[in-house]
DNA sequence: ATATTATGTGAGTTCACATTCATATTTACA
DNA sequence: TGTAAATATGAATGTGAACTCACATAATAT
């Protein structure tokens, strides 16, 4: 039995000098989260770093979770951005199967790289605001049916379950991609880490008896 | 500059009743924090629910990372003996590349299906204590190294970078079904999903002109 | 039996952080 | 230029969880 807590700001700024206020404790509630953890961060911190008295802070926010929501929301937007300039790309320019996966990996790992911490704590440290867990359904089916539609589309590719498959594939390279940039294996370089990876895509995507297969890049 | 927080009970128990005490306390524990999460759970709430008195509690630990601590532990042993059962069991049956993969993934599945709330909390949600990260990163090393030697031996098995591979199959088993357990799509059953997974890493692994290849399950 | 040691209790204190509010300053605009 | 509205300030206050401690009870030793 939690009560609610409301996440919307209580004033609108309307002011260039308030909008910048709430620019710099957004700003600055970026840093904290990503240096201190979502547990470690106070709200008193935050307006510190932002240079602002606490008050000015809940002049626009009710509380922590309200900062993070915008936070959120932001870094969220974003990933879709790049996730959808990376399909349309795929979409507009013609690519085998290689260069398929290939440039989709790559978005992915940039995407990742950008700021892996501040991910971990927004996506996976803090607890998520329900409407934004739907949201993140939302795209993650989004993604896999527009891979599975590319699937389908590849005449290199041979598969029996295309919906799976594709499930399968997103999962992985978003998965995979999200353990290593955050806790990256002192065995395995990037580069080998997304050169293999691109490869085992394609090993089990590929139809048998198309293009003699290229020796993976070692 | 934060300071570092004693871990370790205060006092050992000796009698009878105090450890019954101190097992009652990491059980209620491992329910409140699975139902609560991390940040919602409290150590009066832990001491609640273990029908025990919030002193009684910290006579045997001195905050409420203690606790999670002894928690994590257990849970990494259980996981750890898990995985060392089916790496046994591995190395002493004879099986070929399908039927190893799939005793692998069932395997890694049952040990996630038990509690993945707790676990998700504990190994995801909670700061962890740098001693267990250590070990955490030794054990997948091991597992790496162990799923290197399988691979190899594998005469069925034919890929250029045995490290790499190697390190990317436990981590796709890991990450994948872990993600899986925790958020199961609603566009794939599990049954699909593992016998789909046993695919893809078969696809990868084998050689082109090995064994007539089998249609996947679908 | 009695003393000693171990364990249990929970009201009460502390402390860190969240949050408010009376007041000051700056901007808009008539 | 005056004044109303917007914005900024930070000391003061509220809140809840962490944690203590003086005392009660139970086990064990002698």
């Amino acid at each position: 039995m939690q009560a609610r807590k409301p996440l919307s700001p209580r004033k609108k700024p309307s002011q260039g000098r308030s909008r910048f206020t709430v620019r710099q404790i957004v700003e600055a509630a970026a840093r904290v989260f990503q240096e201190q953890g979502y547990v470690g961060t106070t709200t008193n911190h935050i307006a510190e770093r932002a240079g602002v008295s606490i008050g000015s802070l809940y002049q626009y926010f009710p509380n922590k979770e309200a900062i993070l929501a915008v936070l959120l929301e932001q870094h969220f937007d974003e990933g879709v951005a790049a996730l959808e300039a990376i399909q349309r790309h795929l979409a507009e320019e013609p690519h085998d199967l290689v260069g398929m996966i290939r440039h989709y990996v790559d978005g992915i790992i940039e995407l990742h790289a950008e700021n892996p911490r501040l991910h971990h704590v927004l996506l996976v440290e803090a607890p998520r605001p329900p409407h934004l867990v739907t949201r993140l359904w939302e795209v993650e089916a989004a993604a896999v049916n527009t891979t599975e539609v590319a699937l389908r589309k590849n005449p290199e590719v041979r598969i029996q379950d295309y919906e799976t498959a594709a499930y399968l594939v997103v999962q992985i390279v978003e998965t995979l991609i999200h353990k290593y940039i955050v806790e990256p294996s002192v065995q395995v370089s990037r580069e080998r880490f997304a050169d293999e990876l691109v490869w085992m895509l394609v090993r089990y995507l590929r139809r048998n008896d198309s293009a003699p297969a290229a020796p993976p890049p070692v």
